[in-house]
DNA sequence: CATCTTGCTAATGTACACAAACTGTGCACA
DNA sequence: TGTGCACAGTTTGTGTACATTAGCAAGATG
């Protein structure tokens, strides 16, 4: 798909990445990826050193530049981080923000909630990283804000590997993640700091527990074998 | 100064930029740049691209890369975040750090005093962002390190600007500085986590005071004019 | 006289060719 | 049979020429 533009390109494997379209630790060759996209190797390069910048790729000298990875001891600083960033984000975005970013917000919220309905998982997840990303902005702190892009990055990508399409539980889920962006809006134009740390930690413990409930699930019943096939076992 | 290595021609940007050699807002012209290092405009482009990845730099499409910014606005945020990172940092750090990450934090403290003992301000300052950056390595958390570089960026730019070279309290302050990095150094070996965050905000308290002061400085005595003088005045 | 248009200039952005480095394979030798 | 080395192939890094764009200044036009 030859497009010719440097930014479609840029956007184009930002969200792969984020949709694990191109998985972590992935490796991302320059003479394919410029054919690919219809540029030449340099912007392409200069792509993959932006996309570097902001953790989405790592570049190993004389290596190339792969996905950035996710191993385990990243998730579990993730964990240990992301309440934290996340909570003083929401305090500055309720003090911070302004009308237009306020509005942007809402947009987000429109988008995601169309992708919900939709039924559309890849769709949703970009759009609730636009709409967090759009609370970042408002906070007004490039210091903070460094740290939620990268956290942001990884949190898509967790929800994404640990998404199950075939569960209930699932949707009920993101519903609820949708009620909760209404409330943190509410929260945040209304000028609410404190209502609004708390509406994000609960976000966040939703969020959490969805992930959790991913890696150690419910353990199956223990009494599915009639136990007359129990003692034939023996 | 041809040296032909594109490192090279990343750490001189980086440093000169630490150091205010080259103000915040000053532009960085492509091709003097890659006529005083000796190398081509391609891998010029490429540092600058890395230095804007890490927040040195800012680049603006079509108009070429500038120095960092540091208007109010971001002074004002900086001394809002610092205080919160940093503490974590230490945490983090005190519970984390390896041994060789001990013995460079050591090295970096050595090569502090030694900045000290000469008098040369632009080698303490480096050498203090060494040594904090270390301590962020030490932290094992790549999204709070990417906030941490962030504000280290800032805090080193701003200790330059506010360095008062005939101040008699500004040798006193330094020293201090000094004896509290050695403080910091037991507590992290030591593995104690609450007490390298005391002793973090008491070095932030420091340097905070430090910049305050520039600021809003002692207000000159106002009885110097003799009181005859102050009649004729009248 | 003010404002808009238009062309020039100096810078950045792109393409491509060449150089350097890493990886894997095959062969020789212990 | 195992180990080490050398070479080839592939990929990344660099230099240079060319294309494109933003900013500015001069001129035309209302």
């Amino acid at each position: 798909m030859p497009k010719g533009s440097k930014d479609d390109c840029f956007e184009s494997l930002r969200q792969q990445i984020l949709t694990t379209a191109l998985e972590p630790g992935a490796g991302l060759d320059e003479a394919s990826l410029s054919a690919q996209y219809g540029i030449s190797r340099t912007p392409l390069r200069e792509v993959l050193q932006r996309l570097a910048g902001q953790g989405y790729v790592q570049i190993e000298s004389h290596r190339g530049a792969k996905v950035a990875s996710m191993d385990v001891s990243v998730m579990r600083t993730f964990f240990q981080t992301a309440p934290m960033v996340y909570a003083n984000i929401a305090r500055l975005a309720a003090e911070n923000r302004t009308g237009p970013q306020l509005d942007t917000l809402k947009e987000d919220q429109r988008a995601f909630a169309q992708a919900i309905a939709n039924s559309d998982p890849t769709a949703s997840a970009l759009a609730n990283h636009r709409f967090h990303a759009t609370i970042g902005a408002m906070a007004q702190n490039p210091y903070l804000m460094a740290c939620l892009d990268r956290l942001l990055i990884d949190h898509t990508r967790l929800g994404q590997t640990f998404y199950r399409p075939a569960a209930p539980a699932e949707k009920v889920a993101i519903l609820k993640a949708a009620e909760q962006h209404d409330a943190m809006i509410s929260a945040i134009e209304g000028r609410e700091p404190s209502l609004a740390i708390d509406l994000t930690l609960q976000h966040w413990d939703l969020s959490r527990d969805r992930m959790e409930r991913f890696v150690r699930p419910d353990p199956l019943p223990v009494d599915v074998i009639p136990l007359k096939d129990r003692a034939n076992a023996l």
